[in-house]
DNA sequence: AAAGTATGTTGACACTGTCAACACTTTTTT
DNA sequence: AAAAAAGTGTTGACAGTGTCAACATACTTT
């Protein structure tokens, strides 16, 4: 039985929109399933496509991947840009608003975040609206950093150096946390915020003396 | 031509050890490809076995991972401690070197410590060794951390949550590290030894007054 | 209207993890 | 020592995956 049907009911061979659809049926996958668990074939039949159609939108399952991280990116972008300003309105320290932000979006964003910082990327210079993308974002760190240092609030150093150690704290705290290695009842946001407060502290500038940098004793 | 040959040539149809045999083969392949080209087929065939011959050694794919996490986590361990124990004779800082240490392990070893916190294996309470043997290396950091409270070099705040804070700094950066979200030129060791740094004067006792932990105004 | 291009489909391939059924070996039980 | 059982390794098979080539249909340009 099941004769199987070789053209679809009437004239919608054509999609309006595949590319979007494609994008958004894929965030959905992985909002739902995680993103190990999407497959090419999948989104393309849960919109009603074959399971070939989306490579005449991406060279590769990596071009797809590569799409969603950038879409992510520019949430993300928005997101801590945000966090900052509100913090500028609410007399709070933009650094621990914006390193709390950012965990907050990787915790609420799972499969969002994973795709972002995908091995599957790994090298952004392949795509490189991605690495833009990407630039942007990390350039609002950079940006409050060196205003804080306008403030005398933090210390001279380099600030796109300042900009990797935070990022490092609030990214490792991301990856951790999703993973369940900070426990499941720990408050990851009060971690955060522990973790920046730390940082900030140790980043002020010391009261009398000028610098206090410290250098390992050779 | 080429008649199939049913039996192997001598007494080797029982291998003295494929277990550790396996193991080691997995390993060296995750070292020269990278986890994610590890195939259960190709580390049997390396070792002139069978592709399913595996099976009767671990439960699965993912059976195989926490095993080489596991490896990974014994040398890990043996790899911080001695971290401490070199930098308490050497009388540096040992927060310091643990976490210098810790970054260069994970880029001196990356599919290993890719491994160690692959998602495949993702909560460790499945593998309960594993689970084990993680805690070990973790609790190197919570002791010296509690060591260094108790010479008053560093506040007296929960040393597990501490830990936890130091830990989120050093993963994020070996995680970035690896990604090559670092740069290519920049000296991650450098980096590391900043990033501590920076967190370990934030965590110094206030010179004067008692405690100074911060306190988000209500 | 014809040609050309863009978009979608089917069939096929190699590769993977995994299982069942079988074969050989070693150990245990009788 | 013979038989039974358990352990270990092999082959065949299957479903699922990304990807490509060949084809079919729709839209665009001339």
């Amino acid at each position: 039985m099941a004769v199987k049907l070789k053209r679809k009911p009437k004239g919608t061979y054509h999609h309006p929109d595949l590319q979007g659809a494609l994008v958004e049926a894929a965030l959905q996958t992985i909002r739902k399933n995680g993103v190990d668990s999407l497959t090419l074939r999948d989104v393309g039949l849960s919109l009603g496509v074959s399971r070939t159609a989306l490579y005449r939108h991406f060279k590769d399952k990596s071009a797809l991947l590569a799409r969603l991280a950038l879409e992510g990116f520019r949430i993300f972008h928005q997101t801590l840009q945000s966090a900052v300003d509100q913090a500028s309105t609410n007399k709070k320290d933009p650094l621990e608003e914006m390193g709390v932000a950012y965990v907050n979006f990787a915790m609420a964003n799972q499969s969002h975040y994973k795709t972002m910082f995908s091995d599957a990327i790994c090298t952004w210079g392949d795509y490189p609206d991605l690495a833009l993308e990407a630039d942007g974002a990390f350039a609002v760190l950079v940006n409050t950093i060196a205003a804080e240092q306008r403030t005398g609030r933090i210390i001279a150093e380099d600030p796109a150096r300042l900009a990797q150690v935070i990022w490092a704290g609030v990214h490792g705290l991301a990856t951790l946390g999703m993973a369940g290695h900070l426990g499941i009842n720990s408050d990851i946001t009060n971690l955060a915020r522990l973790h920046c407060q730390t940082l900030l502290t140790g980043l002020r500038p010391a009261p009398s003396k000028a610098t206090r940098r410290v250098k390992s004793p050779s």
